[in-house]
DNA sequence: GCGTTGCTCTACCGATTGTAGAAAACTAGG
DNA sequence: CCTAGTTTTCTACAATCGGTAGAGCAACGC
């Protein structure tokens, strides 16, 4: 059966989201059961690891062997600030006028943000 | 002829960009034109109001009837701050500590972005 | 009215993503 | 070691998105 019911991105977004929240590495069917306790979905083992190659292959995620015992261990590769650090970047990079981009990134930020990012900058 | 000279959504990005840097509402013409003369490139005019009318559908652009005249003309109905914050607070929403991101963030920036930032804080 | 210009409708194609079966590879238990 | 269960890879298909545009319809000026 092929249903649908996620949207563009969801489900790659949801695998990331274990992998961050969980504390160590995990196995195909430790995020499995995550997700499947987040979503109340019910999908095969085989859509996971497709995912999770998919993100391997992207970059996102790492697979590594388990120094004992059966099953591949998942790790997001970077942690989700660093991830949400480079969409910012990204972001700035395509609107094509990064100055301007930025000028209005600063307008939007809030005071305490703004007062951080400026030490941070200092 | 079916060329893939852009990425995904470059060619939308690109209309938001001259409705935006436009000081006034847009007729369909005068957007292929700015297209043509940033991008060197050869659209036809249905590409662009296809373009328009799915970034209509997304409530990114309005369509609205001239006073006089022929065409119809085209805005973008939000700010390009506004989208940009936007997205922005989108994505720092998203993250588990916005903070942290904001600093991964500015570790990543360029000294020159980030001197403007700097200034822009300041 | 009639042609020129602009708009909508429909469509195609490639890439991405959700989804999963079939089959291979591996692990554990006997 | 052999076998049964588990996990991974390979392959595939459908849906969606975005770039691209033709065909035909609508509107405006002459």
């Amino acid at each position: 059966m092929t249903k649908r019911s996620r949207n563009q991105g969801e489900l790659e977004q949801q695998v990331l989201e274990v992998l961050w929240s969980a504390e160590a590495p995990q196995t195909s069917t430790q995020i499995l059961d995550a997700l499947t306790a987040r979503s109340h979905s019910e999908l095969a083992l085989t859509t996971v690891l497709t995912v999770l190659t998919r993100l391997a292959d992207k970059g996102l995620v790492e697979k590594s062997q388990p120094s004992s015992g059966r099953g591949l261990l998942f790790t997001a590769t970077s942690t989700r600030e660093l991830h949400t650090a480079s969409q910012l970047l990204e972001l700035l990079d395509r609107t094509g006028d990064p100055r301007l981009a930025l000028s209005h990134f600063a307008k939007g930020l809030s005071a305490d943000a703004a007062a951080e990012l400026k030490k941070l900058l200092g």
